[in-house]
DNA sequence: CGTGGCATTGATTATTATCAAAGGAAGTGG
DNA sequence: CCACTTCCTTTGATAATAATCAATGCCACG
């Protein structure tokens, strides 16, 4: 675990505009700055909170990937969010004490970290920050709810698919996206084992719907894709 | 369906003691009085506010039971949530215009209805009421959370089982609860089949794990309900 | 070069959906 | 009060789907 605090700069952020904090002024950003954010890097695979543990700091993703795990008492596990950059995260601990999911690292990556304590002024005394939390919680909420109706309609093809398409929407067809998961977090995800995961992949890519090389995807054929999963799934 | 729009008399309110307004004090109760609350009683079965509906009301369930309906547009539809007496739903209106959700009667109940735009001044004027949102906000995205691993992680059997034992948490053992869920509900809500559902509960009842009647249910034998779907699933 | 961690593939089994039919229970109208 | 209807549930048979078990293959890295 490699762990190189940093004080945060919150006026040059450059990440600011799409943080908690982005309806700020400059005069109120000076104030945020005031409290102690902490710019801190993670490597891959690096816990950042662990389930069970005492909540302390919330967490702003600056660079690379999270995933937000959940461990059942008997080790059963799963993923219930995957976060990017500009994400905010262990929110939960202003609701409890401790953490009630674990954040792992998926790539080497950065976070801007808060004490929760602090955060707690901040939101009482600046209703712009309380508005940008709202937002984020209702969004995390409809993502979550999304993903409830995901898991409770569809079968593990058409989960799947809907996943890759949606992880590569807003790129261009075609374009390489770097897909940070390998196929047990994959089935984490959508409640698939491994090997389930590996066969509609490798189905796919003889079929030429899509790409994958190193970690990176590409959707080469989002409509035959999509007409695969709706015929056999 | 049956609208009585009646003037809510928050002073006098009865579950005021578990809803959002639970914290504030005699005085803060006249001003929220000053807004236009009304109480709206609806027959089971009918729609309080329908999926892609313009957004305009929040509710606190006064009684009764509701189930919130997600539909995909190919006509698949999910439960993602149950609420109870004292959950505060159709705020989702507050991130977006529109409902994303339909919020459906379970049972005859009775809701307290308050305009969006009055509770978005509300929650900016009184932190204890944006305190209190914010609380069930967290809690329900814990729900989901919750929910989401359930479906992720447990078989049929399981997701059932750990159903039923939720839904009559905190009723001593062999009480009878109301279920107000048919086997298609409980099956959007579980992801399975009415079938499949009908069949684990007639297991259980053979087996003398639960009893059914008449939309009730009680659990006679938690620890053998368990174990049976332990070893099963 | 090994070696360890993933991924793929095949064979088999378990689980659950689907299709089909019959069996209650509650309510309606004669 | 009974026959009838309708809706929901149960049950059985079968098919589809995905998990499990078991090798083998493939890199990437030391």
């Amino acid at each position: 675990m490699s762990h190189h605090p940093t004080k945060g700069q919150c006026l040059s952020c450059s990440i600011r505009p799409i943080t908690i904090f982005s309806t700020l002024d400059a005069a109120e950003v000076e104030q945020i700055q005031a409290f102690q954010p902490a710019i801190i890097h993670y490597d891959a695979n690096d816990i950042i909170y662990h389930q069970g543990m005492e909540a302390r700091y919330a967490y702003t993703l600056r660079q690379g990937f999270v995933k937000i795990v959940n461990t059942l008492a008997d080790g059963r596990s799963h993923i219930v969010q995957l976060l990017r950059a500009g994400d905010f995260f262990g929110f939960g601990g202003l609701s409890g004490v401790n953490y009630k999911h674990s954040a792992i690292a998926l790539t080497s990556l950065d976070v801007c970290r808060l004490p929760l304590a602090d955060l707690l002024k901040l939101k009482q005394t600046h209703p712009k920050i309380e508005a940008e939390m709202t937002k984020r919680w209702l969004e995390r909420l409809h993502r979550a709810e999304s993903m409830l109706v995901e898991l409770g309609t569809k079968k593990a093809a058409e989960r799947l698919a809907s996943f890759l398409l949606r992880w590569c929407a807003g790129n261009a067809p075609d374009t390489w996206v770097a897909l940070p998961l390998n196929r047990a977090e994959i089935g984490e995800l959508l409640g698939v084992t491994i090997e389930t995961i590996s066969r509609f992949l490798a189905d796919w890519k003889r079929q030429g719907f899509i790409g994958e090389s190193r970690g990176n995807i590409q959707i080469l054929d989002a409509a035959g894709l999509r007409q695969a999963v709706a015929i056999e799934g």
